[in-house]
DNA sequence: TTGCGTTATATTTGATTGTATATAACGATT
DNA sequence: AATCGTTATATACAATCAAATATAACGCAA
């Protein structure tokens, strides 16, 4: 009845961990915002943590994800690259999948 | 190919956390040696800490998981119940088939 | 060359968590 | 009553992590 299953998953990549949850909403905001210091704000995280996520993602990697400019029109800005868009498609379609997954099995449980 | 998915499951009932990872594998110690402190040694984790979480285990649980008792012979020691023995099997399996679920899921990835 | 908003980086402060230590309470056994 | 090894509980210290602050670097535009 009010038993329940939850679950977090995440990607590595060269032993390295690449995407979390936490780094895909990330870089979801960052899609949406164009900026690394906005997509913080609109997280309420400070920049810094942005930034370390971002580093980490990147250097993790097998090809780019995240592209940024310093100066310029603007002052700068990021954006996300193909290969990183199709990165987070594919977690989030996993991420469902797992928890439709663990719903099923939660009836194993469910008459203890 | 070096890409890996891993995962964390955890079991909630009525809002509260009752078993994750750590918590089973605390449980199957207590199973082992019949003793709170025993099993604390075994798995390296300071005797407050496994109180602790076994405490939080009976205070979350429907039905009891772990009882304990103090002085007497041997000084006390702390067993499973029956429900408790069930719940770290599911657990168990549930866990089992959710890596195997991910893994599957994996060559979503691998040729991105 | 000055101003602007951004990324990049270091440092410090504060909060949270983990660990170590100490001690009390317990009850069967002797 | 004294002993024993365990559970139960509190406290103080250490360490790790998060957050805030400050400042430098950058490159386009006016």
């Amino acid at each position: 009845m009010s038993y329940k299953i939850k679950s977090r998953i995440w990607i590595e990549f060269d032993n390295h961990v690449l995407l979390g949850e936490g780094r895909v909403h990330l870089l979801k905001a960052i899609e949406e915002t164009g900026s690394l210091s906005k997509a913080a704000k609109q997280l309420n995280m400070s920049y810094k943590k942005a930034w370390d996520l971002v580093d980490a993602v990147n250097k993790s990697a097998k090809n780019p994800v995240v592209i940024t400019n310093v100066g310029g029109k603007g002052g700068g800005g990021a954006q996300l690259t193909a290969y990183g868009k199709s990165l987070i498609d594919v977690f989030n379609d996993i991420n469902k999948n797992c928890w439709n997954f663990l719903d099923k099995e939660l009836s194993k449980i469910e008459h203890l």
